[in-house]
Formats: structure tokens, C-alpha cells, sequence
DNA sequence: CTCATGAATCGGTTTTCTTGATTCCTGTGT
DNA sequence: ACACAGGAATCAAGAAAACCGATTCATGAG
């Protein structure tokens, strides 16, 4: 058997009123409440807490006094922790771990970090860079209160809210007879050697790109870093296809390539803000979502991604 | 509405286990219970605490883990503060306020406290030196915990338990014709002019023992100070009746007095512990009480009193 | 001696806690 | 594809407790 904080703060009224009747009216409650309380912490401490007069209200005991402070003080750390957690749910201030699909990452997380403190200057950010599968995981198990990534693949158990959409471009090598196009379509390439971004996800959405126009790439190489498609690319393996576009045109040998956009009316890759699907959002976490709302209206990122068109925002957000 | 300290234990239980059927087993209690205080906990914060996984147990949000660490601290606070309780109760350390009166307290405390704190070096024994109001009002009040007092007028809201009798003695100047005997009776003082030592209870105890015997004094002066008394004494005003004994018989300004047994069976001032009547006594309390006794009967005391003999002891004293 | 005051006690009522049973969902093994 | 096991939510019912109004009891004041 044990006490309870209620228990706690009658005795504690109790002592600074030094009267059942006074306490009762102090914490709006009968004054058999108060007595009732009194009794079953002098119970279970096995100690005296007041001492009786029987007419004249009580008085503490010296061991009763020396517990009233304690208690007093822990009464008021109860009171502090109901405050952290509204704050923790509320507030813009403290940390949010945010987690992002690694290619992601360096291209978009800067500068969105950057603003959000500016803006939210009790809050920072930490952002965990992870890959798809792992993103997931964090975010149902806790890891993280948001992700950022491509919309492939997500499980049930997190919502989508697309943020802005990466339409898939051509890169070629420059002094390739295609590279000085304006605009490229997918037949023309057809027949060259291709370089495929060979990740988890990507793969099957450059496959699907192909597939829907019933094409066959002529696969000449497959990496899973962007990087080194681009190498691959600038020192004339062929060519690729990819969604997040750098701010120069080089690889990171420092050799140019030449990006093209594509004519064909293709899928593109959506970028969006994801969550636990049936998770209430904090509030700090449902800023950093606006936020990067915003920040895709009003500025253009280095990676030119185009903002998403309006109806097809939103979709599978969770309704709370 | 507020939340429950069984609530956050079963809270932390289940966020240790991320499982409520773990938690419920590991603090004993149904699953159910575990599942509501969760809820209930995430109602009144506002804030979700654990995303559920649906047949895979619970896994904690960022802002569950943060509160996780508060709610165990506050736990074990809460836990400390029932332990200090028990302490304060039962264990024989810290702080023991005793009140003792006036001109008790330089004679009787100094040896007292020396060995009691020998005997329970974690204790510490404040005395407060109080007049007989003062006593029984500090008592009750809550201002002490025991005293140390004669039994004169103590209400019924204090128990007395005897410890040490004082009979009372004479002093004389030492040029009086009666200053060399070995033992005298009051008659033989009767027409001596009489110092009274005329303190709240001390006055009506003096002319009790007066007038048990049929007797009247002559009182040529009268002070409200022992060591007045004996002054006057000392310096040829008369004799004077006192019941605490010096270790040397001589007046603040050095002139040395005589003091002597009498023959008459007259009521001895008791001296004993107080200690308010339905209060249960601390153990620390209790063993303050119980060495006084054994104080007394281990050794004598300076003032000469007796030890109590057994079939006066224990009167008056609260039954538990 | 009566009255006012204040705490304890007592029954009855309402609220909350607790629990077993059930349902619902998911992952797994056949 | 299917049953099955594991696990959390839900439900209804019963137990415990908290709470309250009324009463009682003890004390101090007038």
C-alpha cells in the first residue's frame, strides 16, 4: 500500500492552514477528505503527523513539519513534470530529431534547418540521415518525430505528405551528340548505354519509368551512389537518369556532364514529409512540416525541384 | 484533472518493457490497467506517449522517451520521500528538539546530551530552555518532542513519566546557628525569616509542603531566580527551601551557604519526561526517555537527586 | 451550563480501479 | 491461402476508494 500526490496535497494544505476545516475549503473538497487523507499517510509512514487539538484545529509534529517540505517539494516537481510534458507537447522549443533519406539529406536539410531555427529559435534540430528502411523503423519506433524522403514504398503504418516533386532529367556526357538538347525523350536514349542509380528504391522507380512506355534500358553499369553516377556519366559510360539535381553540373572528380530535362510525361519522384500514421503530431514537429511547406513556395532549391501542384498535396496525412 | 503517481509507475513500467503485457506482469497488475493509465496519462499531458505497433507491442515517442526519464525521477523521489518518512519515524538519527526547563535544563542536559549522542552518534539533540507554559504549549505546538520537566500542572494533554525525585532540602547562612547540622526539621525554621523561591509552580509547591504540616512561613523576600535565592542566602537574609542541588554550595558572587537534609516526610519534586498524551512517540523520542532513565540509575547527577523508586514510576504515562 | 468550533466517525453514493473475457490486428508457420 | 499465436484495445461487471452530508464527540468561551 502506498500513498498518493492527492493524499499529499491535503496534508500538505492541511499543514499550512493547521486545520482539516481551513484545508478542505483551501483545495475545495469535504473536510472528511482531508481527514481521511491525514489518516492513511500517518498510516502507511507509521509516523504522526499532527498532532490533535481537539477543538483548536492541529499543529504539526516536528517530524510531520520536516515532511511537509519534502512533500511541498514534491508536490511542486509533480506539478513541473505535468508542465514538461504540455510543454513537450506545445512548445517550440527543445529538440526534434529529424530523419532523412540520406541523398536527401546534404541537398535539402541545410538551409530548411537553417530557417526553422532562425524562425524557431529555442528549437533545434537534429537530422539523422538514414536510409529508406531504416527511416521507417526510426520513425515507429521512436527514433525520429519526422521524416523526409521519396514517397516509395512507405508501409501503412506512416503518412505520406508530399512537399515537392522531383521530376526525373537525363545527364550526359558533354561531348555526347545528344548533350546539347534542350529537352530529351526517353526513345531517344533508348539505345544507349545506360547508368542506373541501383538503390533499394530508385531501382524499381527507373524501371517503372521505362516500363510504362514499354522500353528496355540497355543497362551499363549500376551503383548505389548518386555520385558515382555522375562520375560514371561525366567520364562517358553513358547515361543516366536522376531526380535531385546539383547546383554545377560536375561530378565530384570535378569533370562536367550535362543534365537535360526530359520530354516525356513521366512519373516524378515526390519528396514529402512522413510520419507516423496514427501518431498525433507534436506541435514542434507539425511546425517543421509547414515549414518545409513554406519553404518550397517561397524559395526554389538548389535541386529545382518543382512544388508540388496543389492536388495532389496532402494525400495520406493523417486526419489529426 | 490530474494524473496519478500509479499511473506514471505503470507508465514507466511499460516504457521500460515497451510492452503492456510485460509492464503488466513485471508490476503485477492486469493488462487492462496498464492500457487506461497509458491513455489516461496521454489524455491529461496531451501528448502521445508511445505509437503502438499492433500486434508487436509499443515503442516510445521522442517526446515519451523525455518524459520517461522525468517520470522516473519523480518516482524515485516519491519513493524517498517514503523512505524519509520511515526514517523520520523510526530511525534514531537526525534531529530530536527537546524543551527542558530553565533551571533544570544547566544541570540535568549538558551530561545527558553527551551521552546520548554517544550512544546514537547520528543523532543531534537540540534543547530548548522553556519556562513551564512555554513547555507544554511547545509540546503540543510541535515545537519539541519531549521535555524534560517537574510534574507540577501539567494539563491532561501531556503525559508525565517520572524519572527523578528531588526532595526538597534547607540552606542556611553559613554562620547560622542551625548551619552545622547533619539533618533539620521544618518546625525548627518555622520563626526564621524564609527566602521563597517564587516561580509559577514552584510557589504553590513550597506552601503545599507548608501547610501539609500545619505550618506557616515567615517570608522575608522572595525572587523568582535560584541563584538569587541562594545569593540571599548566602549573605544572611534567612533560610530558603530548594530542591535542585549544586555541585558546590555557593552563590554567584562566591559566598558559600550551607545545605541541609530534612527530617520531615514531605512530597519530593519528581522530575520526568513529557511528552504530549495521544501522540506516538518517535523512536528517537522514545529512546531519549528511555535513557534518561537509565542516565539516572547508572549514575548519580550533580543535582543529588534519587532515582525514583519503582512503584511511583510510570504513572500517567500514555499506554502505547 | 450552554453554545460555538473543529475534528472524527458513519452510511450512502459516486467515481475510479481492476479484471476476465472478448475483439481486433498483425506477423508467422504450415 | 489459411489457421494460429501474440499483443493491445475494448467492454462489462465487480471491487475498492474517494467523497460527501449528517452526526457525534470533545473542548474552550461566554
Amino acid at each position: 500500500m502506498n500513498y498518493t500526490l492527492k493524499q499529499l496535497r491535503y496534508f500538505a494544505a492541511a499543514g499550512e492552514t493547521s486545520s482539516v476545516t481551513k484545508a478542505a475549503a483551501l483545495v475545495h473538497v469535504s473536510q472528511p477528505s482531508i481527514s481521511a487523507a491525514i489518516a492513511h499517510l500517518e498510516q502507511v509512514f507509521g509516523l504522526q503527523l499532527f498532532i490533535r487539538h481537539h477543538a483548536q484545529g492541529l499543529s504539526l509534529t516536528p517530524a510531520g513539519r520536516r515532511l511537509l517540505g519534502e512533500a511541498k517539494r514534491l508536490l511542486s516537481q509533480a506539478e513541473g513534470l505535468s508542465h514538461y510534458a504540455s510543454e513537450l507537447g506545445e512548445s517550440l522549443a527543445g529538440q526534434l530529431d529529424v530523419g532523412c533519406f540520406t541523398t536527401l539529406a546534404p541537398i535539402l536539410m541545410p538551409s530548411l534547418i537553417k530557417d526553422f531555427c532562425a524562425r524557431y529559435p529555442q528549437m533545434q534540430i537534429r537530422c539523422h540521415e538514414v536510409h529508406h528502411e531504416d527511416l521507417l523503423e526510426g520513425l515507429l519506433g521512436g527514433r525520429f518525430e519526422v521524416g523526409l524522403a521519396y514517397d516509395l514504398n512507405l508501409g501503412g503504418d506512416c503518412a505520406f505528405d508530399a512537399v515537392a516533386s522531383f521530376p526525373p532529367y537525363a545527364i550526359l556526357p558533354p561531348d555526347h551528340p545528344l548533350a546539347k538538347r534542350r529537352e530529351l525523350s526517353i526513345a531517344e536514349l533508348i539505345d544507349e548505354p545506360m547508368i542506373l542509380l541501383d538503390l533499394p528504391h530508385s531501382r524499381e522507380y527507373f524501371r517503372s519509368i521505362f516500363l510504362s512506355l514499354g522500353l528496355e534500358p540497355r543497362i551499363e553499369q549500376r551503383t548505389a551512389s548518386p555520385h558515382m553516377v555522375r562520375g560514371l556519366v561525366a567520364n562517358g559510360f553513358g547515361y543516366s537518369l536522376l531526380n535531385a539535381r546539383l547546383e554545377h553540373d560536375r561530378a565530384l572528380d570535378g569533370k562536367p556532364f550535362r543534365a537535360i530535362p526530359l520530354s516525356d510525361k513521366v512519373q516524378p519522384l515526390r519528396v514529402g514529409i512522413v510520419m507516423p500514421a496514427e501518431a498525433t503530431p507534436t506541435r514542434a514537429a507539425a511546425a517543421f512540416a509547414k515549414h518545409c511547406h513554406s519553404a518550397w513556395a517561397r524559395q526554389r532549391f538548389p535541386c529545382q525541384a518543382a512544388p508540388v501542384p496543389d492536388e495532389t498535396l496532402g494525400e495520406a496525412r493523417p486526419d489529426r
